[in-house]
DNA sequence: ACAAAACCGATAAAAATACTCGGATATGAT
DNA sequence: ATCATATCCGAGTATTTTTATCGGTTTTGT
């Protein structure tokens, strides 16, 4: 139940232009610096986010990627879903089309691994960028509460 | 975040395990027909759950495999654990000794991973292998049911 | 014109997945 | 005792996925 770098690296860019959210083109550069992500690697992965439609890109110099919605709009459930396919655990529970087997119906193990899709789902669906940066923030604010004690 | 066929198969045939508790040694050719799965690779699989403590398997002509404990004390999350290793997304947020990178206690996405992982285990921790055997009943209890409206 | 930066396609090493095969060993039934 | 039945064990292997790397093309602000 591992999730492949693809999701990691793209949630943390995606975090990385919610937090520069209004500041123009965030160039990839920066992003895979700062995140620690191969740029070369990052590049594809962005190429995935564009063509989604949850990044814009601006080519040429001064150029970079923007998130296409504000933060409130974009949920981590839909960044890992455009990285790594559905959410769920086998073919045969997600979300839309799901490839079922003949027994399917009666598949009591299928019960379990619609449940877990579900319960993953309701996690990621309900964070949002915004969110993410907002508890960055207030552990920013922790931090610096710390040396005041 | 798919499953691998290991913990499919692994849980189906605890499953079926489940479901002949009580009837002695149960062979493995029968599983691995019963489930659709191959037999040979069921067999490495049956390997772990045994190393595991998950079941007790009795050599030679009419042996089988028998689960170790009461249907009622085993659930979904030892078996899936057993068979894919923890479930969390990351290893930064593993179950015991996580391998935490040296940004994980400001690390946002961490959170995250945390969460998935907490949301994950509760779903199949909560279910065991008398739970699934009780909902096999019912739904075949609902099959007959049809005939008769 | 130039440098910055996104775009694009190909390649490739490494790991994981999902088996397959062949034989060794144990044991209940005849 | 023999034999068929089953588990046990180690090795091999094709395929896919992952995780990149590389080199060049195009766009565009300065």
């Amino acid at each position: 139940m591992k999730l492949s770098t693809k999701g990691r690296y793209g949630v943390k860019a995606m975090f990385d232009l919610a937090q520069h959210f209004g500041e123009g083109p965030i160039a990839l550069k920066g992003i895979a610096e700062r995140q620690g992500i191969s740029e070369h690697y990052l590049e594809q992965l962005m190429a995935v986010l564009r063509k989604a439609g949850l990044v814009k890109s601006i080519r040429g110099a001064q150029g970079g990627y923007i998130l296409a919605r504000e933060p409130e709009n974009i949920t981590v459930g839909e960044i890992i879903r455009v990285l790594e396919g559905p959410l769920a655990p086998t073919e045969c529970v997600s979300e839309e089309d799901p490839e079922m087997c003949k027994n399917a119906p009666t598949c009591i193990t299928r019960t379990i691994w619609q449940k877990m899709r579900e319960s993953l789902a309701e996690v990621v669906d309900s964070i949002t960028l915004a969110d993410m940066v907002r508890d960055a923030e207030k552990l920013k604010g922790q931090e610096n509460l710390m040396y005041y004690i």
